[in-house]
DNA sequence: TAAATTTGTTAATTTATACTTGACAATAAA
DNA sequence: TTTATTGTCAAGTATAAATTAACAAATTTA
């Protein structure tokens, strides 16, 4: 976890801050510090926490779960990626290259007419934006229904049971974005 | 950092894993993990760090750094709210209730013809993912242009300079997600 | 029904390491 | 020069991370 302290020392850098004023602030000694910094010791968590706040930054940050991502960025109509069927006349399209420091992962839905979803609550932390594109979906969140159509959009935990199918008499269509990227 | 203990209880139990198991998994004692579980005990930073790995998480998840969201969940098109004009002939809609504890912010851009934005680098860390929904969208990253029409898609960070305008006759529409929220 | 596993939890130790003290050279200010 | 102030390091202490082993309760197996 050497990286955690370089990024305490940019930040604490970045922010005008001597070793010995950061550790004041803290309640730890600067030497502390220091071998945290250098990466020859590492904070409890506890102290970490209190780090990021006295840094304004979280945690996660800190640990670098929150990266620099740099590729080719654009994905073509033409070019998308088929992802998979999450069940029958469901079909799935990737809207950016894969990467694992993306935060998000944009998705596109085809819902064919009368497609519908296993009923399934995913158990990873992480939350989903739905906006529908074309048809009508309805989407159900623990036990509620909604529908939706051409331009409602729903915001919604990726722990509560979730199921979804397609109402509309046709095709149907939505963006859908998760966190954290699980493709 | 009790909350610790009970998000990895969580995710372990979703997961179909015993205590020893996952104990195993990660070489240390089942007796410790239930100590920490149970916040009677906090594991040091690299263990906490091979606990979210196992568990396919995060740190920033288990220290409580992404929170529930459970307010109404739906934006219906004929209430978005309008946020603020970035530029002249640039208008955005939120696609979501505000909510510190999201972890995405999806807007909609409407750029009149010719709309232009300001040249801006932001520069919070966060990731920016967008879609065009009609008309011509061009958008500069670094001094690379990329000319968008319906359906291509770009992600981004937002730490790059980055500007766009309409190039496309008549007014253009986008989907815009951002990460992390910030309106 | 009882034996045998397997579950999670706790008390008591050990061991590792988080953290401090104090001194150091290097730089910058007085 | 003197006097602070910077970050770093070696050595020591003390805290708590982690283990061992034994426990009752629940499941599984016979």
């Amino acid at each position: 976890m050497k990286i955690v302290g370089v990024n305490i020392k940019r930040l604490r850098e970045d922010q005008g801050l001597t070793l010995r004023a950061l550790a004041k602030k803290l309640g730890i000694s600067a030497s502390f510090l220091s071998q945290v910094e250098s990466g020859k010791a590492s904070p409890s968590l506890a102290t970490l926490k209190s780090i990021s706040d006295a840094l304004t930054t979280t945690v996660g940050s800190l640990v670098g779960e929150e990266q620099k991502i740099d590729d080719n960025p654009i994905v073509r109509l033409s070019e998308r990626k088929h992802v998979q069927e999450a069940g029958k006349g469901i079909n799935m399209y990737l809207l950016t290259s894969r990467d694992p420091n993306k935060q998000m992962e944009p998705l596109l839905f085809k819902l064919k007419e009368g497609a519908i979803s296993g009923a399934a609550s995913y158990k990873h932390f992480g939350q989903e934006f739905v906006m529908v594109l074309r048809g009508y979906i309805e989407i159900t969140l623990n036990e509620i229904v909604y529908t939706l159509r051409k331009g409602d959009s729903i915001y919604f935990n990726s722990s509560v049971p979730h199921a979804f199918k397609n109402i509309g008499k046709g095709e149907s269509e939505a963006i859908w974005v998760i966190t954290p990227p699980t493709f």
